[in-house]
DNA sequence: ATAATTGCAAATACTTTGCAGTACG
DNA sequence: CGTACTGCAAAGTATTTGCAATTAT
């Protein structure tokens, strides 16, 4: 069974309906990687013709509700969407905007002693740091 | 010298001018904390009557490009300005909205180790975690 | 059939911009 | 006095909402 089916499966036992605008959003997100609404939005609008930004936005809202998908703020104020399920944290270079993975055992194992000292429990699957990649240091270090 | 001194030294020495409005931003984060414009300009409207938004926005990115303010994106899409150079990290419980700072010497270790991996030299001067506290925990595991 | 879901259109909130007048140094 | 800066008003962008029509089950 595919992804999208058991997605399909999941609305449908909890007593909701999925619709071809649903479908499509899942479709997306499917692609991997992370989505504003507005770029969602440009996508679907090719595979469901006549959808609205408004019912993007319900629909992402709807997934987060039931946790099919999570959402991260991005510096710029766009609220980024991915399917769930997968931890992860990235840098970010605030200079060019490239992107890399980074190990989540380093990450986690801080998380776990914030966890201990705290008495809280993180959400933290999906963090971002920014700075300033090899490359753009070496820009602004001789301009 | 005051705080509020050294700031309108440094403006004028850079060739701008230190004006009602600026000062009054300053004053306002100076307070300590965190303000997103609106509440920037909520405060100033008293100090300096007759300021408008678009002069709040425009004296925090004017402070922020000179390296006075920082701000942060909260989970919720408002950007947060703080006075500049003072690094500490937050835990955010989602549910009630408390805080709690955090030793940095855990976070900052854990940095280290990123740039060294990744090359990256990071900003971080203020990390959030967002996650449950203790209390709101209980009210979430029995309802 | 019927309740969930969508499209439409308007409202809201937030932020940015051009320009003419003001005031800091 | 000259230019940096501000107020005003308007535009731009992102997101939300009410309601009637549609559609998945």
């Amino acid at each position: 069974m595919t992804c999208i089916e058991q997605f399909t499966r999941e609305i449908r036992q909890r007593g909701y309906r999925m619709t071809p605008q649903r479908l499509a959003v899942l479709q997306i997100l499917h692609q991997g990687g992370h989505f504003s609404p507005g770029e969602v939005y440009e996508q679907a609008r090719h595979a469901v013709p006549g959808v609205t930004e408004a019912t993007v936005y319900r629909t992402l809202e709807f997934l987060e509700e039931r946790q099919m998908v999570v959402s991260a703020r991005a510096r710029d104020g766009r609220l980024l969407y991915e399917l769930a399920g997968h931890t992860h944290h990235h840098l970010l270079c605030r200079a060019c905007g490239r992107m890399v993975q980074i190990d989540h055992a380093l990450i986690d194992e801080v998380l776990r002693q914030l966890e201990a000292t705290s008495g809280f429990r993180l959400d933290a699957t999906h963090l971002t740091f920014s700075g300033l990649c090899p490359e753009c240091q070496r820009k602004e270090d001789k301009p």
